[in-house]
DNA sequence: CTCATTTTTGACATAATCCTCATTTTTCTT
DNA sequence: AAGAAAAATGAGGATTATGTCAAAAATGAG
């Protein structure tokens, strides 16, 4: 059985063959199962009775949890990312990138909790899901402090520590309330050393832009 | 065999009976599993085996690895904010109390890092451990907003974003070198509303009462 | 030192999960 | 629609962890 309203792999595989199209099953069944269980706690027959596929199907595919949570963790960084960046094409501000990149990511988290989960989960147990989502931020944090706008040194502490504000946001509140939104956003701008006035002036902003809840 | 060098509960439980030492025993055996394998990665039998003693001498104590990490995180955060609070007892100035107490915190996690994550571990995880580690908190961040220094909202979620930047500190620098240190004293006082050169001027000030490395 | 009480022990029954592979079923090309 | 290739199946052996308990050992009060 397979509760999951949103494939997100499936929908990438119709019409391919048989096999991506079990894969993307597999990977589905693991957003949902991961995001539920925790990775630890995940044992395989959850993620195969999830995908409707019997047990022994797992290991055509994958040699464990650790392979699978790779691919799933780095197809959700890729396709997150991706439909933020399409999104702020046009925007060059920094603080604007950043408060509607947190945004964005945020409210993507309110449709769909258990993408960000995971996408957490991968981003501190898998080193490459890590420097993907690293790499994505860091830019716009340099960029912030070339226009000025953010007077820290950007380096892996504080990128580290922008994508722990993320993860106690889905922490505190899986609803991921616009209030907590905006909160985070405020927060995030201040780490990166803007003033309280500064920080609600640009998150007050940049949510303007954004479609209604 | 027990390899720790810093037997906190064994310590605490010399010259009383033996079930008192046994029970220390297991405790801080705990604290060197959990931390090492993670508190899902850890097996009742790590844990008798690094503390010395058979396998079923663990159910004479506990019923389960839940009420184990409970014990021990509990007494962990008596244990490091007892010490903290006492060194810090007439500072009364919120900025230095919470530069001061971050400094500290951290330093201690240098000499036992095995005590910040198993502490974390169980804020996260033990609701008991979570409030009692919030309540120390909160009292010197809500200090800050009477006066005048801390310009934010005293929240749920803010009080989580300032544990979650301490648990960073501890994941991208075990080693946590005073420039870690510092880094993460100035991203706090960030996050609560100063400017990034006040920050600067508070730390510098706090380290400068702190014992030399 | 004695001995009732407390504590420890570790083998074992139970249970959970992993992973394999011979067999069956499905796919899809021609 | 036939049939070779691809994929799925799930029973079962191997492994690992849990929690119990009757017997053995250690404790410490008198």
């Amino acid at each position: 059985m397979n509760s999951s309203v949103h494939q997100l792999f499936r929908q990438q595989t119709v019409g391919k063959k048989k096999r991506e199209r079990t894969r993307g099953a597999l990977l589905d069944s693991a957003i949902s199962v991961f995001a539920n269980k925790g990775y630890e706690g995940t044992r395989i027959s959850d993620i195969t009775a999830q995908a409707d596929v019997a047990n022994g199907t797992f290991y055509n595919y994958y040699q464990d949890k650790d392979q699978l949570l790779h691919d799933v963790a780095l197809g959700l960084a890729v396709e997150i990312t991706g439909r933020i960046d399409e999104e702020m094409k046009s925007v060059k501000h920094a603080p604007t990138r950043v408060a509607l990149a947190t945004a964005k990511l945020l409210r993507t988290a309110r449709k769909e909790p258990e993408w960000l989960d995971v996408l957490l989960q991968g981003a501190f147990i898998v080193p490459e899901v890590q420097s993907a989502t690293i790499q994505y931020l860091r830019q716009d944090l340099e960029m912030g402090v070339e226009q000025g706008e953010f007077n820290v040194d950007i380096d892996l502490l504080l990128v580290n520590q922008f994508i722990s504000l993320i993860r106690v946001a889905a922490l505190v509140d899986p609803t991921m309330s616009d209030e907590t939104i905006k909160s985070t956003c405020e927060a995030v701008l201040r780490l990166l050393g803007m003033s309280t006035a500064n920080a609600n002036n640009q998150v007050t902003a940049a949510c303007k832009s954004l479609p209604e809840a």
